[in-house]
DNA sequence: CGGGCCTTTGACTGGTTTCAACTTCTGTGG
DNA sequence: CCACAGAAGTTGAAACCAGTCAAAGGCCCG
């Protein structure tokens, strides 16, 4: 009963039609993490050999410039996917770490079982499929608005297109995510209400 | 026997093993368009009913500023997929317009017959699935770099992946994909060679 | 050979960063 | 549960990277 609300079979529903019959098998290839506040699930040099699934709670994907700070280029919510997908595919050591910005909960599927995954169940290759094309797809918009909007620009943007969010997370990685300074974002935070 | 060397078939044979006997059927699913330098296959405003694979050229995305200056997004070389796959996957309007840089060759997969080519040889859901998953993790990285560089940084990066490529664009299309202004493009390259 | 587009050059400008000091918030241990 | 240390956010001044503008030069293609 309860597994029919997982979260994870419902976004898989939304793209193809599982049998209720199929979905203990399914989520038997995933395993149900939970992480408190800044735990870490990839750091740089590591390789990233399994895609993560958010149930609950919100990660990130940042990186480290050679001057020290951080440079957040993703935030995950609920129902999306997170990993480092060159170094997923290439099987080459990433450049980037995946933390849990807050208390977060995870379905991790690791490679070997997702190859196991799909071999059982082949029609789930268009749910992956689907999914990545929307993020591929909303990736080229994200480097749109970057070459489109000058900072503040860029700032109002997002903050029209999710208001809660910006209060969810704390500003210094909104402003890496952004593309500002912390100082930078503060006066714009003043500026324009 | 030429089908055998078709560029596309190569592409797919690298990620799933295709029987000779499917190369015809599988290309009848596609169609092969020549194009002349500057011509279009997808202006702003329509939607990207379409994928296509580069078979020969080099096309470019791009969108058009408030201000009326174009703005290139990605470049796709021979054996590159293009599309706006935000349009493609949500079917709404694209703000990106996909041009030949110069005289090339494509192969179009629309929408409609892409449904009937996985459905009729399901293994390629496998082919595309990898492919986007390659363009995901790439983007992420392109995005990585615009936090990671500075202009100069940026263009030296580019010029050291690209060595080639820096020649067989017009300059002002590599300074609007690297982020950069033509002058400045033009100062940096007296700069440091 | 000519016209228009692309590239270069230089001066000026300003959006954004940097730095440092101060204030406010937060979470952890006693 | 409170205190306090470290982290996060704010403020203002100074510096600079990169854009803008305008004009001249080069080059491609009809």
């Amino acid at each position: 009963m309860h597994t029919a609300s997982s979260s994870l079979i419902q976004s898989m529903n939304k793209i193809v039609k599982i049998s209720p019959s199929d979905y203990e098998p399914i989520l038997s290839y995933f395993k149900k993490t939970k992480l408190r506040k800044k735990d870490y699930l990839l750091e740089a040099s590591q390789t990233s050999t399994s895609l993560y699934f958010v149930s609950t709670g919100c990660l990130r994907m940042y990186f480290i410039r050679e001057n020290g700070d951080e440079k957040t280029t993703y935030f995950a919510l609920e129902h999306w996917w997170i990993a480092d997908f060159l170094s997923y595919t290439l099987s080459q050591p990433s450049s980037f770490y995946i933390q849990a910005v807050e208390k977060s909960e995870v379905y991790e599927l690791t490679n070997e079982n997702q190859e196991r995954l799909l071999a059982a169940f082949p029609n789930l290759e268009r749910y992956f499929r689907l999914n990545l094309q929307h993020a591929y797809g909303a990736a080229q918009y994200r480097i749109k608005y970057q070459f489109a909007f000058n900072k503040e620009e860029t700032f109002l943007h997002f903050k029209s297109l999710y208001p809660q969010f910006v209060q969810r997370v704390p500003q210094y990685m909104l402003a890496s995510f952004l593309g500002l300074t912390p100082e930078y974002l503060s006066e714009l935070r003043k500026k324009k209400n």
